[in-house]
DNA sequence: TTCTCGTTCAAACGCTCGTCCGAACTACGC
DNA sequence: GCGTAGTTCGGACGAGCGTTTGAACGAGAA
């Protein structure tokens, strides 16, 4: 059939996805190798073919899934230099990754605490190198405000995004791009702003009432 | 000394404190009823005397942060009816009570799947009146807003609160009263608004600033 | 066929887990 | 002082955990 690499790749990759459907519903320490051994059909010590340790499992979960978050979203943003049309492409990017890898992301997002020693020191090099560019983005956005508020301004971005898999259920709620441009406009501008009801109907209405909104916060 | 109630309740805060802050830094499948004896002082199977197993633990642990959060939370909402002032006593109470209580906090965000049964129905029941509070809030604030829309509205808040204990250092961060006045504006009016910098200057600065940046977005 | 090497697994290892039992301790009303 | 009810704990239980071992399997090269 085919030749042995692919196979060997082809089996890893899937019991990394059955893993962190597994670990995603259970928690890493909820979960059990014997719970990915009968999910994946693989025998119990055949599992350990592919990973040496239970915690190895979990870091190339998570290192595959942040890899593969930045790699799309360094492509999406060549030639992007707008810092708000970059902020977009990081918002639009990240969450349709959640959404379309929701037990991964969950994965990353949940248990991001659960390595230690070296696997930690990997992924966390990784999501500071994410952060700082979301940071860095928002620094360009607001540099008038303090560096410390600036930095409550990207963890709150995070927050929202990130957040997502507590509630949101794919086909239920608002569409991956209707998400998107939700978040982006609440951050951007606050709940207020933007099109109210769908269509392009009169989008002037809105403005006054934002700003009477935030006439009242200013103070 | 004093009454047998008193210590009996007395003991049981201590235990719930403990077991919280070992929770929040293990995990509740990660932790040990072994690691809270240690905690503690109170020997294994004395703890049972107190509660009747792990899982009634962190029931007993959620319930009495979340009620307590609904109860302060109620009294600061006495008399305030207009909706940016209700939603700002949310915040504030919100994040003032996270950041006073970290660990039954961050025990009630991310262990929230880890109860089950009539354990689970009753936090999620409690969970559900606190969203509706502040669902119906920001209804009244966006009533132009698609129904959809305002949901993630209401859920990208509660990220932007949540999140905070993956982050947010006391004594190194802004204040308490700080984060929540950021979380609210970025939440009323985005990055962009508000007063830039610190003290009574000029503050006219800031609102073109903002309009540009909605004008970009809105397109 | 025979050899080789990447792959698979049944069985068992030592250990830790949540929980329980029954006895001992302690405080307080009589 | 005595008895009773509330509180505490040492020690053990069976179950399940992550991991290891060593043998067997299967496909392709010689």
């Amino acid at each position: 059939m085919q030749p042995t690499r692919h196979r060997y790749d082809a089996k890893l990759a899937t019991i990394l996805r059955k893993a962190s459907a597994i670990f995603a519903e259970k928690g890493y320490d909820g979960a059990s190798i014997r719970d990915i051994s009968a999910a994946t059909e693989v025998s119990l010590s055949g599992l350990y073919y592919y990973f040496k340790s239970k915690e190895e499992l979990l870091f190339l979960i998570q290192k595959h899934c942040f890899d593969t978050l930045i790699e799309r979203l360094t492509e999406d943003l060549i030639g992007v230099d707008d810092p708000v049309d970059r902020l977009g492409g990081i918002v639009r990017n990240h969450l349709r990754f959640f959404v379309d890898n929701m037990s991964e992301m969950k994965v990353l997002s949940h248990e991001a605490d659960a390595l230690t020693g070296e696997y930690q020191a990997q992924i966390s090099a990784r999501k500071r190198e994410y952060v700082a560019a979301v940071q860095s983005c928002i620094d360009e956005l607001a540099p008038d405000q303090d560096a410390a508020d600036r930095r409550v301004a990207t963890f709150a971005l995070f927050g929202m995004m990130n957040w997502i898999y507590t509630w949101y259920r794919p086909g239920q709620d608002v569409t991956v791009d209707r998400l998107s441009t939700d978040v982006l406009q609440i951050f951007l501008g606050g709940v207020g702003a933007g099109i109210p009801k769908e269509g392009p109907v009169s989008a002037a209405a809105s403005a006054p009432e934002k700003t009477s909104i935030m006439d009242r916060l200013i103070v």
